[in-house]
DNA sequence: TTAACTGTTGATAC
DNA sequence: AGTATCAACAGTTA
């Protein structure tokens, strides 16, 4: 589920509540789910919460992190010291008891407050890993979409010896990190290419706008909080987010272009569901 | 009932 | 180095 909106949110949901917070007890209900010295985490407190790319960081006192990736389906969920998601505010009508069914990890801080890493398909994970490992992971990546480093003359280099199509060039981390299958539709519709072109086929000037465009609509889905189908994203207090009121493609087959009026079309691209506008994407 | 679908990425083989 | 395909898993939909 999360791409980079999706996870730039729940960070900053979470450096809200989080920073200060003594871990006092953790319990791994899927081993699967977690990797690291559980004994390195208790007692320890959170220092700080970063993002890079898809991946959560928190920061701990004794210089470790704990790493976290999302994957499809996973969710972290905070429930106060009162016992109240939300802070007992309304949530969405698709958030679950926890720990529920799909609770994979639970965090008990020393002020009763609490964590909970759901996650249904158990792709994610979270990893208590030293500096040393985290510079490691976050070296395979390219720099994150909306961030300086992204820039043209670079993603005009890493274009050049591509012959995949565009889509799938724009959904690799290692080229850009951050764009997902929904925000990598709306992107391409935005800047009017198909996702079938060639990433070393387009011009100059069809590399800028795509540039542009990747930035437009990554901004505008972290402004929104995210995208929300069938509640399987929310936020940490379970609220789900805006983005989907205002795709321009993601999951509007058959709907019209808000370029054009020709009916999105729905294919298949490498391996994923493909939405865009057969018209006005040359 | 079965097959195909789902927001991610990593391994593997060419 | 770049590419194509499949796999990890569980749930929903056609």
């Amino acid at each position: 589920m999360p791409e980079l909106p999706e996870v730039e949110t729940i960070k900053r949901r979470l450096k809200e509540v989080i920073p200060g917070k003594r871990i006092t007890k953790v319990e791994v209900f899927k081993e699967k789910s977690f990797s690291g010295d559980l004994k390195q985490l208790i007692n320890h407190t959170i220092v700080d919460v970063t993002r890079r790319a898809k991946m959560l960081n928190f920061h701990l006192d004794n210089d470790l992190h704990l790493l976290t990736h999302l994957k499809m389906t996973g969710q972290l969920i905070y429930v106060d010291g009162d016992q109240r998601i939300g802070g007992g505010h309304p949530t969405a009508d698709w958030i679950e008891q926890l720990p529920g069914k799909h609770t994979r990890i639970h965090y008990i801080f020393s002020d009763n407050s609490q964590l909970f890493f759901n996650d249904m398909r158990i792709f994610g994970w979270m990893r208590l890993v030293d500096r040393q490992e985290v510079v490691r992971i976050e070296s395979e990546l390219g720099p994150d979409v909306n961030s300086p480093d992204f820039t043209l003359d670079y993603f005009v280099d890493k274009l050049r010896r591509r012959s995949q199509p565009i889509k799938l060039v724009i959904m690799d981390n290692a080229v850009v990190s951050g764009l997902g299958n929904i925000y990598a539709c709306d992107t391409l519709n935005l800047a009017r290419l198909s996702p079938f072109r060639a990433a070393k086929s387009l011009f100059a000037n069809e590399v800028k706008n795509l540039f542009e465009a990747a930035k437009a609509i990554i901004n505008k889905g972290i402004e929104l909080g995210g995208t929300t189908f069938d509640g399987k994203y929310l936020d940490i207090h379970g609220l789900a987010g805006e983005y989907q009121g205002v795709a321009l493609t993601y999951g509007r087959e058959n709907l019209p272009c808000y370029n054009c009026g020709a009916p999105i079309k729905k294919v298949k691209l490498g391996g994923r569901g493909t939405y865009y506008c057969e018209v006005c994407q040359v």
